[in-house]
DNA sequence: GCCGTTTTCGGCCCGACTGTTTTCAGTCG
């Protein structure tokens, strides 16, 4: 996360699993090299420091064996045993991984016996029969691996959270007004409110007096349904269809699971993957079993169900408070739940108001007027009026005189406002060199002050971590707005120094924008909880542009919560004098 | 490859579905 480095050495790592399970390798080993991938994927710092002190070396899953791997990159760049492996075996086979349908065993056959490199090869060992030839390679077996590559190549990979949010909530209307239902819940990670969602899982309950059958006839009608582009597979506990919606095609998957099964199966469903495998270790131990059904106790032969219904039981009956499910992702919430430390997560109820919020003045569609009533029918204390500044002219940025307009107007709605405090701020360039756009003497007029890159996102890593550190040195600078410049599915993160700049921004005494926009989500996840971890306070914005934009403030608490927010973590849950005090702080008296 | 208040060797999470079989391997979540 952090280094670039450590990504590279983590999908190093990924690739030897890979080409490890082509070889037909023993599974375990196989599971370790993904497990030290993941680590390494989720390192707080580069991965390089982390060695130097010791502490890599601590980390549990990581042996003799990886340390001397990664020393091995870390001095050469590159991994001797990843470089025999591709000796043996191309790297475009690693694509041919993600056609569904066609497993490692399956690579390894046609590239040993057809010579199949890539995708288009095995087209055409499709299209000339020589597929269907191979022995284990059925008429439908062939047939399936075709769908999976007409599937990859439509899918656009993985969906934004609000994309995934549309789809659920079309299925799940649409499952609700079905005869029988009792209760409809999505799981999986649109559940963990992960960033991006590869398939919707959608889970349902039907009354206690529904039959197979009525199962069965929900799945087949769900496939029919008006809103499915293509059906895959309708049995009788789950169903899977493609949705378009507008662009991505979607799979949906809708499983039937029995009343008493629901809370195991959500929590089955749910994940992450990691999380799973972790609690059932813990259930073994207990001598438990876990799976999708229920927790069991087991006597020899015999079990019996010990919870199952409820998600929360699971948990309880294996000794761990609940946990959320955004939490979910084996980052030592399995290990706080034993010990009871658990962090109270930060819920939008507990948002006192918007601090990045734009307008007419600048590219924003709504007037203040609107925008206030909105804020006000939200509940919020406070708002607060960032348009752009004059270097973003693509945006209508504001000069220094189009803002003292701007802010009078702000000044004069405001006394006239009850209950809504209106706030006059900005979001000012933060310019080539990390001066700002604003001289300071204009800063000083703004109640809050957002600094953003808007610019350069290319540029090498000491440069747009130079910018945004300087721009922290200014006293006026209480927040860096989307700090990393991502745009998911669409534009890459800048190569910013992210430990940097949260050391930075904690002496200081600036907070990091958790941008609440779908298509941002910035900070993201495991660097809130970085920043967090640093002492650095978090503003959830939703960077507003239109009617729809202040009601997406609960992607940005959502991904604060995947980073372990609380209340106390969040600057905009503070009240309105709390939050004056915390910018007057930094500014010179 | 990693790990150990049951183990320094022998384990390592669980089940469904599908297709190609004739008792199971491969794939998936």
């Amino acid at each position: 996360m952090g280094s670039e480095r450590n990504q590279i050495l983590a999908g190093l790592f990924e690739q030897m699993a890979d080409l490890m399970e082509i070889q037909g390798e023993d599974p375990f080993r196989i599971n370790t090299y993904r497990k030290v991938g993941r680590i390494l994927a989720e390192l707080p710092a580069d991965a390089a420091d982390l060695l130097a002190d010791g502490s890599l070396a601590k980390i549990q899953g990581i042996g003799k064996s990886s340390i001397a791997k990664i020393q091995e990159f870390l001095s050469t760049g590159a991994i001797s045993a990843h470089q025999q492996l591709l000796a043996k075996f191309p790297a475009s086979l690693l694509h041919l991984l993600d056609v569904p349908g066609l497993g490692p065993k399956g690579v390894k056959a046609v590239y040993e016996q057809l010579h199949v490199k890539d995708i288009e090869g095995l087209k055409a060992a499709i299209a000339n029969g020589s597929l269907a030839a191979l022995p284990g390679f059925g008429q439908k077996k062939v047939a399936a691996i075709a769908k999976g590559i007409e599937f990859l190549e439509r899918s656009s990979g993985r969906i934004r959270l609000d994309q995934a949010d549309a789809v659920a909530g079309l299925v799940t209307d649409w499952l609700r007004r079905q005869p029988g239902i009792q209760m409809v819940s999505p799981a999986g990670s649109l559940r963990r409110c992960c960033e991006t969602i590869g398939d919707v899982d959608i889970l349902v309950t039907l009354s206690s007096r529904s039959s197979q059958q009525d199962a069965e006839r929900l799945l087949a009608d769900f496939v029919k349904a008006n809103f499915v582009k293509e059906p895959l597979a309708a049995g009788s506990t789950k169903a899977s269809a493609l949705i378009d919606i507008g662009g991505p095609v979607v799979q949906v998957d809708v499983r039937v699971v029995p009343n008493a099964s629901f809370g195991a199966a959500l929590q089955y469903f749910t994940g992450s993957k990691q999380h799973n495998v972790k609690l059932r270790e813990i259930a073994i131990k207990k001598g438990l079993k876990l799976n999708e059904y229920a927790l069991f106790e087991v006597h020899g032969q015999k079990e019996h169900a010990i919870a199952g219904p409820d998600e929360k039981e699971i948990y309880t009956r294996l000794g761990l408070r609940p946990i959320d499910p955004r939490l979910r992702e084996d980052r030592g919430e399995i290990e706080a739940a034993a010990e009871g430390t658990l962090p109270d997560l930060i819920e939008l109820g507990q948002i006192r108001g918007d601090l990045h919020v734009h307008t007419i003045a600048s590219d924003g569609a709504l007037d203040l007027e609107e925008l206030a009533d909105m804020a006000m029918a939200l509940g919020y204390q406070y708002l607060c009026i960032t348009d752009h500044s004059q270097s973003s002219a693509i945006a209508n940025g504001l000069d220094a005189a189009r803002l003292a307009k701007q802010i009078d107007r702000i000044r004069r709605l405001d006394s006239r406002l009850k209950g809504l405090t209106l706030l006059a701020g900005t979001e000012v360039d933060i310019l080539a060199d990390g001066r700002l756009d604003y001289d300071d003497k204009v800063l000083a007029d703004l109640d809050f002050v957002i600094a953003s890159v808007h610019s350069g996102l290319s540029s090498p890593r000491e440069k747009v971590t130079m910018r945004t550190l300087k721009a922290m040195d200014n006293p006026y600078v209480n927040c860096i707005g989307h700090p990393t410049g991502r745009l998911l599915g669409e534009r890459d993160a800048m190569d910013l120094d992210i430990a940097a700049v949260i050391e930075h921004a904690a002496r200081t005494h600036t907070a990091l924008e958790v941008n609440a926009n779908p298509y941002r989500l910035d900070l993201k996840d495991l660097h809130c909880r970085m920043a967090i971890q640093a002492g650095v306070k978090l503003a959830i914005g939703t960077d507003s542009h239109d009617r729809e934009g202040l009601s997406l403030m609960i992607y940005g608490v959502n991904t604060a919560a995947r980073g372990w927010a609380t209340e106390g973590d969040i600057l905009n849950c503070m009240t309105l004098a709390q939050l004056r005090r915390w910018v007057a702080k930094k500014r010179p008296r």
